[in-house]
DNA sequence: TTCCGACAGTGGGGTCGCAAT
DNA sequence: ATTGCGACCCCACTATCGGAA
C-alpha cells in the first residue's frame, strides 16, 4: 500500500469531527491492506510506529529536503527506512541519524512530508488515537470491540493486535492470554477532589490505599527470572535490584504483581518525587547507588498468583489472593471501609506521613486495565497560592493563536519584584483563554518574541498545585509541581499576591 | 432530552544516557 | 566538562461525542 493512502485518509480523520465518522474513515482503510502492512498502517493511523522509538525528535526534523512531486513511497520502504534510522548508533550517530531522515524525507510529496513530520514528532492531532483506533480495528475485522480491548490490555501494542484481528478475527484476539514476563497495560485511576467525593464514586464499603509518589511497577517472576516494567511497559529490571530480591524472597514462582517502588529515608518517610526518579532512571553503579538511596516496593494487587490469573476477579478476592502470596511487609497499607469519617482519619493519616494522598477502590471491580474508570479513585490534598502573572505564550493546535500557557511569579518583598515559580495552561476555559488573550494584548510590555508575550506584573491569579519542588531551572530555585488555573482574582493587585517566603516555607 | 463516561488534546517539571561541542 | 536532544517518569484539566439513563 502507498503511504499517501494512509495520509488522504489520516486527513479525512482530522477532517471529520464525528468519533463514528472517523472510525468509519479508518476501518475503510483497513479493510483493504494487505496482511503484510496492516501493523505498520495501524501503528501510523494511531499516531505510533512500529519500531516505537527512533531516537528522531523535533531537532532532527528542521530543514527538512524540498518534497518530491509524485507519491510513490509504501508503507513497507517507509518502515524499512524508519528501521534504518532507528539501528545507527555510534561516533558521529547523530549526523548519520540527520541524513538518514534526509533520504526519507526526499521521497515525500508535500502533503507526505507533513503527516511524517507529525507522526514522528508525536503529535499527529488527527482525533484520533488508540481509543478510537480499536472501535475501527473492531470494525474492520468484525470482531467486537470489547475483545480487542481485552487483547491490547494483555499484549499492549495495538498494531499487533489489530493485524491480529484483521488476519484471525475474533479466534485470534481470544488466542492473547496474560504471558508472564510480558507487560499487560496497568489499570489507572480517576481523581476526585475529596474522599466522600471519591467513596461517592468507588461506591461503599470501599478499600483506601496509600498512594505512594513513586514508580509503578509491574513484576514478573517465571521460576527464578523475575521481569519489572514501568506503567508505559519498559523494561527496568536492571535498575530496581531490591525489587527483584523481594519477589524472588516469595515462595511461589508465578506470579504478576502491581506495585509502587519508592526510595524511603531511614525514619521510614518518603523522600521527595526527584529522589526515586534519579535511582530508578540511572543505569549506572546500580549497585552502589542502592546504598545511598535504598528502594523499597509496596504491592497492591496481584494479577496471577496460585497458578491462576486473576484479573477478572473482583478486587476483594485478588487482595485475598495477594495476602497470601506477599508478606505484610511488602504490601500497601490499606483499610475497608464504609464510613466517611474513618476515611476522612485515614486520609489524614496517610499525608501526615508524607506521602501523596489516597487511592480509592471499589471491592468489586475485575482488573479493567488501561482504562480510568470508577474503580479506582484517587484522593490528592490541594494547595493554593495567588501569584502574579509575568507573560504568556503562544497555544499550538486549537489553541492557535490564544495566549495559553502562563509564566507565574511570587512577591519578592526583598528584591521587589517578582520570582517565577514555573508555568501552567491547565484549567483554562476557552472563553479565558480569549478573555486572557485579548488583556494580555493590553498589558503587554517588555520583551517579546514569536512565543512568548512579556506583559506588565498586575494581574493576580488563583493557581492550584500539589507541592513545592527544587528546581534547577527557576531563579527562586524552586518550581511548583502539576501548577493549574483555579481563577483570576480581580479583586487582588499584584501587592496582595503571595510571597517567595510563604512558597519556600511550602517546600520540604 | 439530559447526563455522564471515555477520549483526545494541550502542554507542565525533572531526570537520565548519549552525542556533540 | 558542558550543553542539547530524546525519551520517559510523574501529571491536571477542558471540550467533545455518543451511548446510557
Amino acid at each position: 500500500m502507498l503511504l499517501i493512502e494512509v495520509v488522504r485518509v489520516s486527513e479525512a480523520v482530522t477532517r471529520t469531527p464525528a468519533r463514528l465518522g472517523k472510525i468509519g474513515h479508518l476501518a475503510e482503510l483497513l479493510g483493504r491492506v494487505g496482511a503484510g502492512e496492516a501493523e505498520i498502517a495501524i501503528a501510523y493511523l494511531s499516531g505510533d510506529l512500529p519500531q516505537r522509538q527512533i531516537g528522531v525528535g523535533w531537532r532532527t526534523l528542521q530543514d527538512l529536503p524540498q518534497p518530491k512531486l509524485a507519491a510513490t513511497a509504501t508503507l513497507t520502504e517507509v518502515d524499512a527506512r524508519l528501521t534504518a534510522i532507528k539501528a545507527v548508533a555510534g561516533q558521529g550517530s547523530q549526523a548519520a541519524r540527520r541524513a538518514l531522515v534526509g533520504e526519507l524525507f526526499a521521497g515525500l510529496t508535500r502533503q507526505e512530508q507533513a503527516f511524517m513530520l507529525r507522526l514522528l514528532s508525536g503529535e499527529l492531532r488527527q482525533g484520533a488515537l488508540d481509543g478510537v483506533m480499536i472501535e475501527a480495528v473492531a470494525k474492520a475485522s468484525g470482531a467486537p470491540a470489547v475483545d480487542v480491548r481485552r487483547a491490547l490490555t494483555l499484549r499492549g501494542w495495538l498494531p499487533a493486535v489489530g493485524a491480529a484481528a484483521l488476519a484471525g478475527g475474533v479466534t485470534a484476539l481470544r488466542a492473547f492470554t496474560l504471558e508472564v514476563g510480558r507487560a499487560v497495560s496497568p489499570m489507572l485511576a480517576g481523581s476526585a477532589p475529596n474522599v466522600a467525593a471519591a467513596l461517592d464514586k468507588a461506591g461503599v464499603p470501599a478499600a483506601l490505599e496509600w498512594k505512594l509518589d513513586g514508580i509503578r511497577v509491574q513484576a514478573h517472576r517465571a521460576g527464578d527470572t523475575v521481569r519489572v516494567f514501568t506503567r508505559t511497559l519498559d523494561e527496568i529490571t536492571s535498575q530496581v535490584p531490591e525489587l527483584v530480591e523481594a519477589v524472588l524472597g516469595l515462595p511461589s514462582g508465578d506470579l504478576v504483581l502491581d506495585g509502587e517502588v519508592i526510595a524511603l529515608r531511614p525514619d521510614g518517610r518518603p523522600h521527595p518525587f526527584q529522589v526515586t526518579a534519579s535511582r530508578v532512571s540511572s543505569k549506572l553503579d546500580v549497585a552502589r547507588l542502592r546504598e545511598r538511596t535504598p528502594l523499597s516496593v509496596f504491592f497492591f494487587d496481584a494479577l496471577r498468583a496460585g497458578g491462576a490469573d486473576l484479573l477478572d476477579l473482583p478486587y476483594a478476592e485478588r487482595q485475598r489472593v495477594l495476602g497470601d502470596t506477599v508478606p505484610p511487609e511488602l504490601l500497601t497499607p490499606r483499610l475497608v471501609t464504609d464510613d466517611v469519617t474513618e476515611a476522612e482519619r485515614f486520609f489524614t493519616d496517610v499525608v501526615k506521613a508524607g506521602h501523596e494522598g489516597l487511592v480509592v477502590k471499589s471491592l468489586s471491580s475485575p482488573y479493567a486495565a488501561g482504562r480510568r474508570g470508577a474503580g479506582w479513585v484517587k484522593v490528592k490534598p490541594r494547595h493554593t497560592l495567588d501569584l502574579v502573572v509575568l507573560a504568556a505564550e503562544w497555544g499550538h493546535g486549537r489553541r492557535e493563536g490564544k495566549l495559553s500557557n502562563l509564566h507565574l511569579g511570587a512577591r519578592d518583598p526583598e528584591g521587589g519584584g517578582f520570582v517565577m515559580l514555573g508555568k501552567t495552561f491547565k484549567g483554562l476555559t476557552d472563553e479565558l483563554l480569549a478573555w486572557q488573550t485579548e488583556r494580555f494584548l493590553e498589558l503587554a510590555d517588555g520583551p517579546t518574541d514569536a512565543w512568548t508575550v512579556t506583559v506588565r506584573p498586575e494581574l493576580v491569579v488563583e493557581i492550584a498545585f500539589d507541592g513545592v519542588q527544587r528546581s534547577p531551572r527557576y531563579p527562586g530555585g524552586m518550581a511548583l509541581r502539576f501548577a493549574r488555573v483555579l481563577r483570576y482574582r480581580p479583586d487582588k493587585r499584584a501587592e496582595d499576591a503571595d510571597t517567595v517566603e510563604t512558597v519556600r516555607s511550602l517546600m520540604l
